[in-house]
DNA sequence: CCCTGACATCTTTTT
DNA sequence: GATGTCAGGG
């Protein structure tokens, strides 16, 4: 987190007294003696958050349900423990996943108890950002200087080829991708080079796994580097290698607190317990098994492979007693989503044997959404067997309340055109774009919303995706400051060395890299040697002159100049700027802007320091929540958030459960895939549209698609099926061509609904003949219009309409180039034949063909088994030519 | 050094 | 289908 001074007395008080005592605080101390009512903050709480704010001693585990009130509990029982003079700031730890969490977190305990009482808590924050906060105490610990770097995934994949390389393995059968998830996946687990299972290691490079694990450590440990994962990693074995510094802290951290425990993986959880645990000085405890392996998952490793670091890992916990923590953890474990990276839900399912005796809160009093949401959300995820059990309420049941709706769409498109009707009928009827939100499984989903709300001039945010940091160009300025900054950022020095171009090309930049392996220096120092040396040809050696003068010109400069004036010198000087200035491409003008804004935004922080290490932590964008818009995200970046009116479409088997998640995770993947629908559900207030359609494109192909299972999950009671695709629209449903429970018995062999016949079947049905008949309402010749209009103007200027990429920027193609794609295929409308490709086919050009989904058609193309076909009603498609027969 | 065509990939994402 | 990566040729 930002802000956190790195100058403050470590263990001395930063804030030498209470809270002052004025305000809700007084009136706090006040309650305390008993002398008037509770204070403000506890009045408006309801009897269970009332209790999970005020039991602050022992061990605490809120199970906080969507809506009933989280973050509340959380920052009030803060408040109060401050207000009741329990502790000062600096002495509670108070743990969230997200710097948006945290950051919430602050700001509305600085309502609670005022502003510069929270700037007293520097123990709130992220896992990450305490870690960093320790490890730059301890660094020396870790074998790191306290200026280490943190590397980002790319830099990591970087270096973790540069390794594979070098081993002499074959980087293209060794995806350097690829480890870096194995070592991601050991980290998350707390594992290090020595602990990680026999075959796991054995499962890489020819069994060099764990070699070259070790191999990537030291490496970080040269560059004076650690990656993500190392910032739990390291403080784990800092603390239990060095039994006064955890003891320290132990004395430190009267109160800890966690947010959303339900994600914390194994690492986090180490942590925590270390921190958490407080030796017993009487007897050697009899206390609980914490984490035995064999309650576990079965591991990959074959049986009699168990790794020896899990049984001492054991004994050495078994020799602590937990019984003077006061913990707090705050989760729920239906909204576990996480578990694809590294969160383990039976850290929080097994809460009560970690701390035996611990107190559990159940918070089950809902404030957000209608009764018929929070039915049909709680009979869902009922479904699941793995969880502690509760059931959501409300009290405010309203008699007009709308009950949840499923709709059916012929296809992607329809299902896209729509959604987009509705929510603008929702427009008519005076709601507010922001109050919407489009939830979707995976991010492809979002293409085809996208193209529609263009057409119609709907204005739309996407949130998540790629950030602002990760734009090329932002990257390129940030290893520039990097190297400045810690002259051993060797992968930093190798990214910009030649940009812009000097002519130091890959022969040059292995020379350095060779001697400063050879000598075991940096690469810049090597750099500056070879330049003095003659080893290398006068054209490099001028321009690697001119590099190491310039580096350490500006490293000279980093004590005197204000780091946002140093940074544009950068930048100019190096001619970075200048490279942008020249390039006459489309995207180059942004790019400067960028770069403009990457500076501006250097000035919230001190120092060029403390910059590089928010930009290495927080990576998210502001958003503009001036313009009104419909938001479109995926569930996972939904979480947390809420809405008047959500629509989740895309609910068809295969989808949402994923495919994948079934195949890799078994029962406990779908599970997930559940508790995903159930975050989904519940992030709506008022309105809730659930869709799925009969035909997807998956991977370029056709394919036709079952209804989900979670649909036939969902309480009867409390769900509508809708008799045409839209509410609102009234479109006809006059014929009907094929449909989903006719496709079933024939061609789709394989796609069974795995529940047998579905009350859905039967929508899709009558819904399947909307193709034909679509095309002629009104809403689309309407969009039709729009489309011609915005077609003749420049697109997204459309007068009104506004997007907004929250986060989305562009590694290297610009934004606007990617769009000019679709622009040709959307008003184009239909595919440019393909040169028709000689593979033999038992179909020809021009024949005759039927298709279960589409109906009667013509072959226009025959590309091996994949057929372009012009279908009578459907228009053009390509599919699979076992999905056709002659007609 | 840059451009081009072949090729794989295509769930979710934080820090 | 669309996008990104990488090797090979100009």
């Amino acid at each position: 987190m930002s802000g956190f001074s790195e100058d403050m007395p470590f263990f001395d008080e930063p804030n030498a007294r209470p809270v002052a005592p004025s305000g809700i605080a007084a009136r706090a101390m006040a309650a305390r003696s008993g002398h008037t009512n509770a204070p403000d903050y506890l009045n408006g709480l309801n009897p269970e958050q009332r209790l999970a704010v005020e039991t602050t001693e022992g061990q605490v585990l809120v199970l906080a349900g969507a809506g009933t009130g989280k973050t509340r509990v959380l920052t009030t029982r803060i408040a109060h423990i401050l207000a009741t003079g329990k502790a000062f700031p600096s002495q509670i730890l108070a743990v969230t996943f997200t710097n948006k969490a945290a950051r919430e977190m602050k700001q509305r305990i600085g309502l609670l108890i005022g502003e510069g009482n929270v700037e007293g808590m520097p123990w709130l924050g992220t896992f990450h950002s305490i870690g960093v906060k320790l490890l730059r105490r301890h660094a020396e610990l870790a074998g790191l200087k306290s200026d280490f770097t943190i590397l980002d995934t790319d830099d990591v994949v970087r270096l973790i080829k540069q390794l594979i390389q070098a081993e002499g393995l074959d980087d293209k059968r060794w995806p350097a991708k690829q480890f870096a998830q194995m070592i991601d996946g050991w980290k998350n687990k707390g594992l290090g080079p020595a602990e990680i299972a026999e075959g796991d290691a054995r499962a890489f490079a020819n069994g060099k796994g764990r070699e070259l694990y070790k191999a990537y450590q030291e490496r970080l440990k040269t560059l004076n580097a650690c990656d993500f994962g190392d910032l739990l990693c390291h403080p784990i074995r800092i603390f239990r290698a060095n039994s006064d510094v955890l003891k320290e802290y132990h004395k430190r951290f009267k109160y800890i607190l966690v947010d959303e425990y339900q994600d914390t993986n194994t690492a986090q959880y180490m942590w925590l317990r270390l921190l958490a645990q407080r030796p017993d000085a009487g007897r050697a405890s009899t206390s609980t098994d914490l984490r035995s392996a064999e309650g576990r998952k079965p591991d990959r490793a074959p049986a009699g492979q168990a790794a020896p670091a899990e049984a001492s890992e054991r004994s050495s916990r078994a020799a602590v007693s937990e019984s003077k923590v006061n913990i707090c953890c705050v989760g729920d474990d239906d909204q576990s989503i996480y578990g694809w990276r590294g969160a383990e839900v039976d850290n929080i399912l097994r809460f009560d044997k970690d701390f035996p005796g611990a107190t559990i809160i159940r918070l089950e009093r809902n404030y957000r959404s209608t009764a018929h949401i929070l039915g049909t959300a709680s009979h869902l995820i009922a479904h699941n067997e793995s969880r502690f059990g509760k059931t959501l309420f409300t009290e405010k049941i309203a008699e007009d309340d709308e009950k949840v709706h499923v709709h059916a769409a012929w296809d992607s498109e329809e299902e896209a055109r729509a959604v987009g009707e509705t929510i603008e009928a929702y427009q008519r009827q005076k709601h507010n774009l922001n109050d919407m939100a489009i939830l979707v499984r995976a991010s492809f989903q979002m293409r085809e919303f996208e193209d529609r709300f263009v057409t119609l001039g709907l204005n739309y945010r996407v949130i998540g995706g790629p950030r602002f940091y990760e734009r090329l160009e932002i990257r390129d300025a940030l290893a520039f400051f990097r190297v400045v900054a810690q002259g051993a950022d060797d992968l930093a020095f190798e990214r910009i060395v030649n940009v812009p171009k000097r002519g130091l090309g890959e022969a040059t930049i292995r020379q350095i890299h060779d001697t400063a392996r050879a000598l075991r220096i940096p690469m810049l120092e090597a750099a500056e040697k070879l330049a003095e040396s003659d080893e290398l040809k006068p054209k490099p050696r001028a321009a690697l002159r001119e590099v190491a003068a310039n580096f350490e010109r500006w490293q000279k400069a980093l004590e005197t100049t204000p780091h946002t004036e140093l940074a544009e010198t950068i930048l100019e000087e190096s001619g970075y700027t200048d490279m942008w200035k020249n390039d006459r491409s489309a995207e180059a003008p942004g790019r400067l802007e960028n770069l403009k804004e990457l500076i501006r935004s250097m000035e919230e922080y001190e120092s060029l320091r403390s910059f590089l290490e928010h930009v290495a932590l927080v990576m998210d964008a502001e958003q503009n929540a001036e313009l009104d818009a419909v938001n479109i995200m995926t569930l996972h970046s939904a979480k947390g958030l809420e809405f008047e009116t959500v629509f989740l479409p895309g609910w068809e088997e295969g989808l949402f459960p994923h495919q994948r998640a079934l195949d890799e995770g078994g029962r406990s993947g779908l599970e997930e895939e559940r508790r995903l629908a159930y975050v989904g559900l519940t992030r709506a207030k008022k309105n809730l549209h659930l869709w799925f359609v009969s035909n997807r494109r998956i991977h370029g192909l056709w394919q036709s698609t079952i209804p989900s299972r979670f649909l036939d999950e969902l309480p009867e009671a409390h769900v509508e099926i809708a008799e045409s695709g839209n509410s609102y629209g009234g479109y006809g449903n006059s014929y009907g061509g094929g449909s989903v429970a006719s496709g079933r018995g024939g061609q789709g062999a394989g796609r069974q609904n795995p529940y047998g016949a579905s009350r859905f079947d039967n929508v899709g049905a009558e819904k399947s003949g909307a193709f034909s008949s679509t095309y002629a309402t009104p809403g689309w010749q309407r969009a039709q219009q729009n489309r011609t209009e915005a077609t003749d103007r420049n697109w997204g200027s459309r007068s009104g309409h506004q997007v907004e990429r929250i986060g989305y920027g562009e590694t290297d193609s610009g934004y606007g180039a990617g769009r000019t794609s679709i622009k040709g295929r959307t008003i184009d409308g239909e595919l440019v034949a393909k040169s028709v490709a000689d593979t033999p086919s038992r179909f020809s050009v021009g024949d005759r063909v039927f298709h279960q989904k589409f109906g009667n058609g013509n072959i226009a193309a025959i590309d091996g088994n994949k057929l372009t076909i012009d279908f009578d009603k459907a228009g053009q498609k390509r599919v699979l030519d076992g999905f056709v027969t002659g007609a």
